[in-house]
DNA sequence: ATTATGAATTATGAATGCAAAATACCAACA
DNA sequence: TGTTGGTATTTTGCATTCATAATTCATAAT
């Protein structure tokens, strides 16, 4: 019995999923905003069965608080949050790094370089839009080396819950250079295959971020994307 | 204002998911098993949509596979699953031993020795019932003890997943006088307050107990609770 | 002026209804 | 025997409906 050539027939609700999570990723839906049922099938010219399956996966996900009989609002993540959240983040890329030795071949370890590259000339134009795309890329890419679907899953998962909060600060010239630097290390323990290593840098760089990035509670200087 | 004191009102939908993820954990409904939405709905006297939503839920969690179209099944986890399962596991241990070194006091860790030690004493008296319970208690304590519920979600989320799978072999006895020499060195780095050996000591146990409790894909000896 | 009280309105939680798709069934045929 | 084609049945996905809880708003009381 040959497995089903599965047709990705899409359910309206995952596709509900995907877009309420976007809008909340882009700020669309603020957090703490209370989310109209009514209203926003309306906008969504959909009714509110498939608006609610949505709104319980992304309750799962904790993107989204349902309230018993008081609706749903965006999550609110708190810095206490942030700060419980990066360690996980660290330990996934920790993980992510040693399988990435492992089971990455030349052929694998060059695309990654070849991103690396980039990003760095993104750095050197001080093209932080793009830098940023990449850095994201680069970690993806360890992430898929690992060859791990259920951790990347999850890696998503804390990523998304991290750009959820408005309050990260971009971070400043110095901090830069120092991610920069790391990137550096964590693209040499890669070639080298080192997993030891790769994976104790790439904590190190979870957790320099966590604090580089601190939260603007201070100032009030709220800016996405420094992640 | 004050946080007005929530009354924790049960939605329906919640006790579902709740209820549904009992019967995948302890078998009552097995692995790539159909659901029957009306079935399932007349069984448990609700309809069909909290059922629905519940499924989102687990669905999400890893825990049930849905078809477009065709339904819902039981998730199969595959011995592929659980393989990339477990080095997330450890990496989650990991943190959550670093994490409960830095924050524990001296009665959270007395805490966690008596757990350990009524632990042993069920493994002098073979009592593996007991020991699995005792066992699972004292890796929950020290999440608790790192003080981090979004780790300690993900932890239980994963290990729901593992704990849905079928065929996972029992320990024999050798395996088990191993992960209790394991657990002395736990307790004590625990004790001793050593992050980072406790970490590296709680990885290298989930890494040694994926590979202890070996899957049953060559004998036929399926058994459960072993981890 | 501010706080209570209670009716009116609105929103949520869950059941039901309905169209379309999938599955089961069965006869005709190679 | 096994395969194809076509119809009947069931199941799924989504919309709609309905009961009840929550909120709003107006009025009365302090």
């Amino acid at each position: 019995m040959t497995e089903p050539t599965i047709v990705p027939r899409l359910n309206l609700h995952d596709t509900i999923v995907t877009a309420l999570r976007g809008m909340i990723l882009d700020g669309a839906l603020a957090p703490g905003e209370k989310i109209a049922e009514r209203a926003l099938c309306d906008r969504l010219g959909i009714s509110r069965t498939p608006l609610r399956e949505a709104l319980k996966v992304l309750a799962s996900e904790g993107l989204v608080e349902l309230l018993p009989r008081r609706g749903a609002i965006v999550a609110q993540i708190t810095e206490a949050d942030i700060a419980n959240l990066f360690p996980i983040m660290g330990a996934l890329e920790g993980v992510a790094g040693e399988l990435a030795c492992a089971r990455a071949d030349a052929r694998d370890i060059a695309r990654v370089r070849a991103l690396h590259d980039q990003m760095m000339e993104s750095y050197a134009r001080r093209d932080e839009q793009r830098y940023l795309r990449q850095n994201r890329q680069v970690h993806e890419a360890i992430f898929t080396l690992a060859r791990n679907p259920a951790l990347f899953e999850m890696y998503q998962q804390i990523l998304a819950r991290i750009h959820a909060c408005r309050f990260i600060r971009r971070k400043d010239d110095h901090d830069w250079a120092t991610a920069i630097a790391e990137h550096d290390e964590i693209m040499d323990a890669l070639e080298q295959r080192d997993g030891a290593r790769l994976s104790h840098l790439l904590r190190n760089h979870i957790a320099g971020t966590s604090v580089r990035i601190a939260l603007a509670s201070l100032d009030g200087n709220e800016q996405r994307d420094a992640v």
